[in-house]
DNA sequence: TCCGCGTGAATGAATGGTCATTCATTGCAC
DNA sequence: GTGCAATGAATGACCATTCATTCACGCGGA
């Protein structure tokens, strides 16, 4: 009863995942994601209001799931720097690790403007708020420029790591994700130019991070 | 005849714009979309094979006109990183001023995996590659770090721009977009990091990567 | 100048197919 | 025997697309 209403809930939500990815949400049918999940078409009313709620609900859990992870692993003993680029790595290998919710992910939030405008994503600007916490730290800490705008960066790190993954997906993830954690961090943190002094790297140059 | 043709289809695809902006390509109607451009249903299927067309149509016409204005507007005489800021610049400038463009593309673009997987968006990818181009240019100017992987970056920073024009539209367009651009492009240029260099910032402290 | 004919653009009502959703019924567990 | 989850066939709403018909215009002949 109560275990097997739980079980069937999840069951629906893992069989919805698979089928939004294989065909986008607008081309899947209730039918479909039904028949994948081994119940009866009329079932996914018992637990879902509609077919859209299916993918709200996929998308709010997996966000707690996630959110859960980072701050999880991401502890609160390292500075600012430390705590980016693990975050960064936690990204891809969780997208790395889960493609098919990456792809929902993809579809969904971008789904369609309309969409996104009427359902507020709380769940979702937790997730940056967190970057931005982080950027804030770093700067308490002395590490980041007082210059950067948090929350400008917060969109601008998600946007590079969200898109990253986009292609990843599209790729038919054909490379690894996670191995290009570090270079995108090396990149946010350290910029793209070399020095502009004159004479190079000496030796009393630090290494970032 | 000719000319009635051309104002005929470009009336509607400036309507199937606007009405894909407001509703999301999915729930937008081809009934819609001949209204707004004062013309019956039928009129439309003498101008696009079918809705899906329309929105292709809108897209690679845009992208077309994107392109050409970023290369005009980026000339060859100057230098990678020059380059970049005006890229930045004018991609914000352009979102700004064809917000219901913005929006299309925000839709289009991620619209679902399967879309994007079909339709092998040329014109897209040149935009990317333009980026990519400028990163190897800077390479060679010895401006840019040998490190940064040109495909990489042209992902990040495509990211990073197109997440935070979606987040203007979904705003309402409450603020300056082009107003971001340099704040943007200096992240990228010189990362985040205050230099580690044990006294502060000196003339010769290099920025590693 | 006027008429009427041919052409092809434009129309929009009708069609048909596709699903999301419902609900009368079933059958299982206790 | 009762209650409740589960079923899945049936419903009906929705809309992209079609196509028989109308319309507007330019041309040539009188």
């Amino acid at each position: 009863m109560a275990p097997r209403r739980l079980d069937k809930r999840a069951k629906i939500l893992r069989s919805a995942t698979k089928v939004f990815a294989r065909n986008g949400f607008y081309h899947s049918k209730v039918s479909e994601i039904a028949r994948e999940a081994g119940v009866a078409d009329g079932t996914i009313y018992l637990y879902f209001k509609n077919k859209e709620d299916i993918l709200i609900s996929i998308f709010e859990e997996s966000m707690d799931e996630i959110l859960r992870l980072t701050r999880e692993e991401i502890g609160t003993h390292q500075d600012a720097l430390s705590k980016l680029r693990r975050f960064v790595r936690l990204h891809m290998t969780l997208m790395e690790k889960n493609p098919r919710l990456a792809e929902v992910i993809q579809v969904e939030l971008r789904q369609s403007s309309k969409f996104m405008k009427e359902y507020k994503n709380v769940k979702f600007l937790e997730y940056l708020q967190f970057i931005a916490e982080v950027i804030e730290q770093g700067q308490r800490e002395g590490l980041i420029h007082k210059e950067v705008s948090p929350a400008i960066f917060k969109r601008m790190l998600f946007g590079a790591l969200d898109e990253l993954a986009l292609q990843w997906v599209l790729s038919k993830k054909r490379y690894s994700l996670t191995s290009m954690a570090d270079q995108v961090t090396d990149i946010f943190v350290n910029g793209i130019a070399v020095s502009t002094a004159a004479n190079g790297v000496s030796a009393t140059d630090g290494v970032v991070i």
